[in-house]
Parts: structure tokens; C-alpha cells; sequence
DNA sequence: AATGTGGTTGACCGATCGGTAAAAACTGTG
DNA sequence: CACAGTTTTTACCGATCGGTCAACCACATT
């Protein structure tokens, strides 16, 4: 998965890193991704400080000092999985909005989905996400840049249907959204009496999607038609200053 | 503030807990409430796990075993700062519910703002909780009765407009709003690129009301067009079955 | 068989963690 | 003043933290 040349020596020492590479016989995972996922999952779960490197190693099933030979020191390790999701994310959205045909609402529903996806597939990034922009880790600042830049992807998509300031700017509604999404993977399963079940099964899950898409198809709808109005009342007061 | 009766021994040992509050003469603050505010303000940023007892200390400006003299251990301490907070929340609440006059849609919009005065009051508050149930911590659980009960009302409040199950049920609506609010606490300060200006300042935040507002506004809107289309429909059933 | 190399181990380090015991200081009351 | 009760301080504890080290092992190359 990631790089797999040990950081002993951060750099300094010997020369160039030689990608060793050793063939692994066994299919099973390799050290250095046993570690990773075990750091992932412990990362997501109990947050950068309720984690040791003991939890990790043994979660691992390896060495303690193991998981200092492959990845360094605590922070460079939970750095790595950070970036891993950090690049995920990225791709996510990149590609979601490569896709550039359909109408805007089609583009924006579909964004959503891909986004959905995304959070489906990595159900501890949410969770890890939300502690650490909490609690202003600045080990997440790749990732807050990401949506900073879908914020302002999704400002250029709904072009001029959302004004540049004010409470209907952009911002303020893709904070809204991407609050409906996270928070439903960070709060639900922690509301459960809500759901009278798990909320994380696939049939719960679908609801929240379409639910979302519903909030979405009601917010358009909302804003094409305020638009119309503003054109409305400009064409009016147009007409009005040419008759006077 | 909260009881001032030191903690040493856990319930056991000697009789009744005498309620000593020795007189205070300069007007200054008692020490456990420096200590209170400090793990107030701490566990806010940092978390349970990112904050030790010699913090709270130092940031109180007294010795480090009075920490334990008057709360007993680092989970009760929390524990206090955490019950504060569900109490002032939950006072939140039903002092808003229990202002019954208005129209729903008045009601609705004052149980957004009295939240929202809530977090802007206590703007740890949405951080702590975003980190402890994010992690599952098991410490929050009067506050999750307390969303859970928050949810339960709000579906009464909205009545017959929401169905009971499905993508538009109240515990959604309710998770998206949720949402909108807390999440603009913990993210727009880590997303200040977006804002140019600090989120947290006056104006800035009654952008986010307003914001917030029309988004109530457009989901009302079109859950009562859906609520009488459904009656019309129904009304034409039963007009059809008759004349037939 | 000798050598070099990357992976692995267990023992260990100083620092910090939450928590405790007992003495010391402070306080109001007789 | 003596006394009792409360609060504060000092010194300490064992456990755990992140991290290091030298030895060791498996294996490929010479």
C-alpha cells in the first residue's frame, strides 16, 4: 500500500533510500501494513493522544519496536494514515468532478453520492476527522485544505445561483452539507435509540442518502427560484425606468 | 458554582457531607472553580486524553493534589464539566419548548436561535462533545439522551408534517440541522480561509443565524407544499371512489 | 563458510502519567 | 491561647508513555 523503506535514519546517513523490496511468500499483509492498518483503526477509534504505540503494536500483532523501525516516531505514523486519507479524499473529489456532463443538479447530486461513497468505504474517517479538527490537531491541515478547495469547486458549480457573500453563499451551504454527511457517521451510531437500530447498516445508510439528496433537491429548488425572482424584479425595474 | 464539598473520601467514612463553604473574602473565584474552569477549557481543546491533571494545575495556578482534593480523580473532574454542560443544555431546552405560544414555525425558529445562543455562550461546548462522541467515550451519555430527547420533542413539535419513518422522518431533519449548527463551531475556525475573518465574530455569526434560518424556512416550506399535496391527492382518492 | 543487509527482538531509558500520604498552614471557635 | 477542622504543600509512588539500543535472525551474495 504505502511506501514500504523504513524510516530509521530520518534522512540524514547513508545515501540514497534503496527500494529493498524483499519478496513476501505468504499473501498476508506485510509488517509495515499490519501496523498501518492497526494505527488507521486506533487513530479513527480513540483519537492521536488516546492512542499509545503499545495499542498499536499489539493490535498489530508485531514488536513494539517494530512500528518505531517501519514508521519513525508517533507523529510521522499517524501522519502517514492521515495523508493516506488526505490522498483518498482528494482522488474522491477530483474525479467526482472530472465528470462534467449531466446538468449542475445532476453534477451536484452526484458529487454527493461520490462523496457518500467515500465516507461508506472509510466509515473511521469521519470519526477521526471530527477529533482532530476539534480539537485543531494542525496534523490535518492537507485535508482542511481539501475543503477549503470543495468549497470552492462547489461555489464555481452552482456558478451564479448562490451570491458571493451573505448567509446564501457557498460556504455557508456546503458547511451545512458536509455537516448533514459527516455528522450523520459521527452522531447516529451514537444516537442509536433514534434509529431503533444500527444506523451504519446498508438499508439505514441508503435512507440517509436519500434523505440528503431530498435536502439538496429542496435547497435548488429554493435558490433557482429566488434567482428567477431576482430576474424578475431586475427585468421589472428595467422596464419601469424605460417607460418612465 | 457547582457544590464546593471536597472529594477526598469517596462517599465512605464519616457521616452526612457537612456543607462547610467557609467564607471568602476577597471576591476572587474559590479554588475548585479554577480548577473547574480550567479542565473546562481544557477538556474544550484538547480533549479527556490530550489533557493531564498537572495542565488543569498550572492553567488553575494552584498545586496539583489540590486537583485531586477537591474532585477526587481526573474522570470526575471531567465528569463535573460534562454535567455542567448537560445541565445548562438541557435547561436550554425545555425553557424553549416550553414556550408554547407562536405558530410551529415560530417555535421552530426560537428553539434554533435559543441553541444557538447556547453555543455561542459556551463555544467549548460543541468542540468537547464533537470529540467525545466521535471517540465513543461513554462520558456523554447524559448528553446523547439529551439529543435523543431534543429529536423526540421536535418530532412532536413538528407533529403530522414529518412522517414517522423514511428519509424525511424527524430524527434526519433533526440530524441535519444538528449538524448545520455544531459542525460550523468546530469547522469554520479551521476552515478560515473560506470565511477571510474570524467565523467566530459577531457579524460572522449572525450570518450563519440567518443562514440557518433559511435553510428551516425552505424545509418547512416544503415539507407543509408536500404535507397538502398528499391531503389533495387523498382528497381526489376519496372523490374518485365515491363517483364511481 | 564468510559476509552483508534488512527485519525482529527484548531489555532498557528518562519523562510523564494519575494518584496518595503526611506534614504544614490556615481558619474560625472556645 | 489551645483546639478542631479545612485547605494547601511537599514529596513521593507505581504504571505507562514515546523512544532507543545492541544483539540477533533469516536470507541472499560472494
Amino acid at each position: 500500500m504505502t511506501n514500504t523503506v523504513p524510516a530509521r535514519q530520518k534522512g540524514r546517513g547513508r545515501g540514497g533510500a534503496r527500494n529493498a523490496k524483499r519478496k513476501r511468500r505468504s499473501g498476508g499483509p506485510s509488517t509495515a501494513e499490519k501496523i498501518f492498518e492497526a494505527a488507521e483503526k486506533l487513530l479513527g477509534e480513540k483519537g492521536y493522544e488516546g492512542t499509545s504505540m503499545r495499542d498499536v503494536a499489539e493490535l498489530a500483532g508485531v514488536n513494539k519496536a517494530l512500528v518505531f523501525y517501519h514508521f519513525g516516531s508517533k507523529g510521522e505514523l499517524f501522519d502517514a494514515v492521515i495523508d493516506r486519507y488526505y490522498k483518498a479524499h482528494r482522488e474522491t473529489i477530483e474525479r467526482s468532478l472530472s465528470r462534467t456532463y449531466g446538468s449542475t443538479r445532476d453534477r451536484v447530486h452526484r458529487l454527493i453520492d461520490d462523496y457518500l461513497d467515500f465516507m461508506e468505504r472509510n466509515r473511521l474517517y469521519p470519526r477521526l476527522i471530527q477529533q482532530e479538527v476539534a480539537r485543531r490537531s494542525g496534523r490535518v491541515h492537507q485535508i482542511r485544505r481539501n475543503l477549503v478547495e470543495l468549497s470552492r469547486a462547489v461555489g464555481k458549480l452552482l456558478d451564479d445561483l448562490t451570491p458571493e457573500d451573505g448567509p446564501l453563499a457557498t460556504r455557508h451551504l456546503f458547511m451545512s452539507v458536509s455537516g448533514m454527511v459527516v455528522n450523520y457517521f459521527t452522531y447516529a451510531p451514537a444516537l442509536d435509540e433514534l434509529w431503533g437500530g444500527d444506523p451504519m447498516e446498508p438499508a439505514r445508510l441508503n435512507e440517509r442518502r436519500e434523505h440528503i439528496h431530498w435536502m439538496i433537491e429542496t435547497i435548488l429548488d429554493r435558490l433557482v427560484a429566488e434567482k428567477e425572482r431576482r430576474e424578475r424584479d431586475a427585468g421589472r425595474q428595467l422596464e419601469a425606468s424605460s417607460t418612465s
